[in-house]
DNA sequence: TTTATTTACGAAACCGTTTTCGCAAATAGA
DNA sequence: TCTATTTGCGAAAACGGTTTCGTAAATAAA
């Protein structure tokens, strides 16, 4: 099965390549009768156009890119799966990038984008991220891109985000409810906008219930999960111990419930926990997880079907375009 | 921020095009001088060079594809990770395809590397795929292709698996070890060699301990995850209940769990538990799952270094490159 | 029948690189 | 000083498509 290329067709069908061409886009230009015979030969001898000189020549690539911290996050994979679905449909490919929550990663990637691999972008920031030139470097070389999740809010463009004060209040609110106190928060990054929200949102519920805020609480992990585990049963260790946490990213979750039994902590008697997290597995945990569920898949393809949108309309205006999207609170036995 | 080509940066230079490539490439034929007037005015100037006319002209993409069946698992989300460590240190790009355990959309994306969008391919076959003609001719085409986890086995190419056969084995031994005399084996494809050799284990370690095979126990589940929860109910409703379970597959764990939630069955006291999972929430699971787990990172991580071999060395056979690692039983408390 | 238009195709330019080859000028060797 | 070699660079071809433009033949209009 070699491969052949346009110009070998051409020479066995006693065309001129240009002709086959059109004929393989369906030109007027082509007689039916001579479409179908390229159709069939070019079918029989396993012709398949080279991406490279199709996208080069019409300056096009057919890929968008999609910019995340991680794959193996359950928010992360599931807003893959919403973009490929509308990427699919529209017959792009989809370009994973990793930043593994490195700056300096996010800025290499985009800028080799500036060459012009990918037409579009969707991108969750870092948590390294607190500069946005790297962003705004590529859209104004017209590159659109367009944020889902974890923003640069100092960025003009679109944005699908879902409601993360409102979320880290309710959660905050929910464990009030449930009779805590003292309760711990834990974060991931001091410039991620989406962990600001959020702790912004507990804040705001501590206030409004007239607790006060104390900032041993408030713990800052890491990518190291030797450390965050260290931290959190630190935490869990004060001598003034939290009777609720609440965690704001998914991965916090196992190290939070290993510390809670190495250090003998009931759950949800001794400690409450509500996390934000979209594991399958949170009503099977022990005990099941109190989660803030964001509508992972439908962001992505919120995110995307606004991405071809901006590719198809020359012109759209993706500044006022953002959308928010509400997350869930699903109680379970974590808080109860 | 605007995108200038090398033509545009060679007349800012007032050199011609090809010297500034070859300045760009380190080449002898410039003087020091120079390439460094050059580097610097090239990165003055933001010039990335467009790699699709790169490929074009240099017939090699740079871009290896990783082909499987779903992100959202994460056996592949960590595959994927090791794939691309290894894959960014050599340059090169990751193109992830989805065949979400259809035939047909892994047949249309073999189909579409013979166009030579990627150099190489690293596959999980989707549990549909019981022919192998779509990769042969891809082979046969120039592209090297290795298989990780679920293979072709009667494709002569490269394997990176894990021993499937004995962890199959060790898993039943483990519930017969627990007193376990009916077990059940959740399954998820007939044509799967995965699938077969973790059955086959399963037999193996029934007879070698004088069990009787039931074949009202061996469950064929499927895509739909409601349809294999009631296939799973099911299961457990049989008035020869299992008292034991092997989950071929991850992604059974959670309506597996559910339905022994739902009919009132105690973990382990009624039904003891073993599923092939990388979760990391298994130890957290109620109650804590035993597992076989899987050496996911390792495994891409070893199968992308060996494609790298075979692509810079011409005529690397990797016929006779399979590597098998093993896979370890981890025991917690769904059968102790 | 003559002219205008449509139909069906081919030649060649072009997309942005890389690479081969050729050739002056500079340097080395005799 | 004269020839041989090296150095440093430019022109042009090539990669494999797509698209513009030109044109002969076929058909339609007058």
């Amino acid at each position: 099965m070699k491969n052949i290329n346009i110009k070998e067709l051409a020479r066995e069908l006693h065309l001129s390549v240009s002709s086959v061409s059109k004929a393989l886009h369906d030109s007027y230009e082509i007689s039916e009768k001579t479409k179908k015979r390229v159709q069939k030969i070019a079918a029989k001898l396993n012709y398949v156009p080279n991406p490279y000189a199709s996208s080069l020549r019409g300056r096009k690539s057919k890929n968008i890119a999609v910019v995340i911290p991680e794959v193996a996050d359950s928010f992360f994979s599931l807003a893959i799966n919403g973009i490929e679905s509308v990427a699919k449909e529209k017959g792009y490919h989809v370009l994973i990038c990793l930043t593994h929550e490195k700056f300096e990663n996010e800025r290499d990637i985009l800028k080799e984008f500036q060459g012009g691999r990918v037409d579009g972008v969707l991108m969750s920031v870092s948590g390294e991220t607190s500069q946005s030139g790297h962003v705004r470097d590529l859209i104004s070389g017209g590159i659109p891109l367009i944020f889902f999740d974890r923003v640069c809010e100092e960025v003009d463009t679109a944005k699908i985000t879902t409601d993360d004060f409102e979320s880290g209040y309710k959660a905050t609110e929910h464990l009030i409810e449930q009779g805590c106190k003292k309760m711990a928060f834990l974060n991931i990054s001091k410039s991620l906008s989406i962990s600001n929200k959020r702790l912004e949102g507990y804040f705001k519920a501590l206030a409004d219930n007239k607790l006060k805020a104390d900032k041993k609480k408030i713990i800052l992990c890491g990518n190291n999960a030797k450390q965050n585990y260290a931290l959190i049963k630190n935490l869990l260790q004060q001598k003034d111990r939290p009777d609720g946490v609440v965690s704001s990213v998914e991965k916090l979750t196992t190290p939070l419930y290993k510390a809670c039994v190495a250090l003998k902590l009931k759950i949800p008697g001794d400690v409450k926990i509500v996390c934000f997290s979209n594991l399958e597995t949170a009503s099977i945990l022990n005990p099941s997880l109190t989660t803030i569920t964001q509508p992972a898949f439908e962001m992505g393809k919120t995110a995307a079907t606004l991405l071809f949108k901006a590719l198809s309309k020359t012109g759209f205006n993706l500044k006022n375009e953002s959308v928010v999207i509400p997350s869930a609170l699903v109680v379970r036995s974590s808080t109860t």
